[in-house]
DNA sequence: ACGTCATATCGAACCGGTTCGGTAAATGAT
DNA sequence: ATCATTTACCGAACCGGTTCGATATGACGT
């Protein structure tokens, strides 16, 4: 492995100066910038990143931390990501936490101590003391999709509650009153949020809410499979079930398929957020889309800002709010 | 930051002691030691793992390198990695070649540079000059699911000609003749023994296979997308069709539904490898499936073996080949 | 009592860069 | 011609660990 020191040699200058060539090179001479070009062509000399880390304090590495990379709305938010920041010389360093707040913390703590040059997060722990431990934390972060109040960290991420007030009103108009919701987990800002979206538009149309007909299916297949059925073995089942992400959604819809209820014949379904090979789910689903290429695009400019700026020069923080899509799928019927 | 300089002073030994007794701690007086462990405490020291990686000349990161992490199989695969690597005291570092062969020898590149410890790899190089490439790299790599001949490297993976053996058999006792095939792409491991299987299984029951229905659909959405659209707009379309993989096999699915054809009643389909959600597609897909976690499983084992032996006792590269699994679906039916 | 050997600890070199203060030469102003 | 300033480059300290040869101490065998 051919060092600083090798190319220095061989170009006859001080190692600091093929250091200064390499970071501005507009500070050193024309001819001795040649000569050091030269030597590190011939030594086919590369940085050594690792020991650039150790005398800079910070890394050239990008944290990508989440949930779920499995969920297609993660995974195009950090192709997004990785793809930028391979732009600007990053590498990404993904971690996933299983939507575990403790391992959530430990993976943020070991990002740090690799003197991570910054961290995009989809945060899952929530509370005050969370708040406060992502605040002052020193790497820069850009959140995503889960704003955690109190951090006071820029967020990027989709109107929330308009996600589940375009699905509810669209099933009020069909004339569904019992509607099923299957929210995440209490808590997540999401979760919260599109349950209130939710809230409010039924309150909004006069429609009373049967409390027994919104469970919590933690984002989850699992939880969403388990609720699902709770509320389809129900005597007085709705007639109309909304699952607040993917997961949940899809999972009501295999509950029905395996009970042998028909969508929408029997009951209709809505959803948040999209899944690959939707389209050859039968019946397309009726949902809301995030612009998940959107929302990686903003969150990775927002960090190599981030970044790239001075820390003396902060920004305050800044939200960043897309605006969800309907798509019309055949998941729903007019009572 | 608290340093081990910080550490020892507290300690009353020196630096050395305090590395001493981080890394070998038998090898330090037990009075010692517990000063020693006193100090960490109190300090609350962390160890830095950029100074460690400059110092030893190995990270404690190991590289995970696919094509498409989008695809459940290679996340599923990632996740298993992930976690055996995390209780090993690794961080995983992941990157996304997209399939291109050239990136994807520029970001093994980057992680060797970064010190990387292991890196698990699913190629999309190919060649004997890619092979020599991979064989002379330094740093450990464990390949999974492609193999790369002359590469003299583990390998983990399924028997790739058996997959399509099994789907090819099923067809022909279901009475097909005319099977469209949606290879991958040519010169890949797994897309050349999965064409291999077809073609073999074809010939061993002395049906002839009409060349034109064999097409390579690269393994992606977009590509079986159009070869499918190829086969089925034909007088003579085929009665069946194969897709080599997830992608080119749903992408099938789809054209059919696009096009008006009912899967299985106008047309058969079966393909290699599940998607998350299969269960609510409609009609449930006859497949052949992998082991992922197991894959994940044995990659990062071997992995970590290769990376904890002294490169010394260079044990020969081993090939770990699972037996995929049939899972009849109700995509194909009898002619 | 003495040479031998294992044990506990230390000092210093090293990993491969960055950065800052300083110097010598060149440029510019007056 | 003189002094101030800029330009080009260098030396040395530093980032925070690891590692190996050296030293001191005490135990052991005879």
């Amino acid at each position: 492995m051919t060092t600083i020191r090798d190319v220095a040699r061989l170009a006859g200058v001080s190692i600091s100066t093929v250091s200064l060539a390499l970071n501005s090179p507009k500070r050193v001479g024309a001819e001795t910038l040649d000569r050091i070009q030269q030597a590190i062509k011939s030594t086919g000399y590369r940085i050594d990143p690792v020991a650039q880390t150790l005398a800079r304090g910070r890394s050239s590495l990008i944290g990508f931390v989440s949930a779920n990379l499995g969920n297609m709305f993660f995974g195009d938010i950090r192709r997004e990501i990785e793809h930028q920041a391979l732009d600007h010389g990053y590498f990404v360093l993904i971690a996933d936490s299983s939507g575990r707040a403790d391992l959530e913390r430990a993976l943020l703590e070991r990002l740090e101590a690799q003197k991570i040059a910054g961290i995009a997060l989809a945060a899952n722990g929530r509370g005050e003391e969370y708040a406060t431990f992502l605040r002052d934390f020193k790497t820069p972060i850009v959140m995503f999709d889960q704003k955690v109040e109190g951090a006071e960290r820029d967020f990027v991420g989709s109107d929330n509650p308009l996600t589940t007030t375009i699905l509810t009103e669209h099933l009020l108009q069909l004339g569904h009153r019992r509607i099923g919701f299957i929210s995440g987990p209490s808590g997540l800002h999401t979760a919260d949020e599109r349950l209130k979206g939710f809230m409010n538009t039924m309150a909004g149309a006069g429609v009373d809410i049967d409390p027994s007909l919104v469970v919590e299916g933690g984002y989850t297949r699992t939880g969403g499979h388990a609720q699902a059925m709770r509320l389809l073995t129900r005597r007085d089942r709705p007639t109309a079930i909304i699952g607040a992400n993917n997961m949940t959604g899809l999972a009501a819809l295999q509950v029905m398929q395996e009970m042998g209820f028909r969508c929408p014949d029997d009951v209709s379904l809505a959803m948040v957020d999209d899944v690959p090979w939707s389209n050859v789910i039968t019946p397309r689903i009726t949902m809301v889309v995030q612009d998940a290429q959107k929302l990686g695009e903003l969150t990775a400019q927002r960090l190599l800002t981030r970044i790239a700026s001075p820390e003396g020069a902060a920004a305050p923080p800044e939200d960043f709010i897309l605006t969800p899509r309907f798509v019309r799928g055949e998941s729903t019927r007019r009572l």
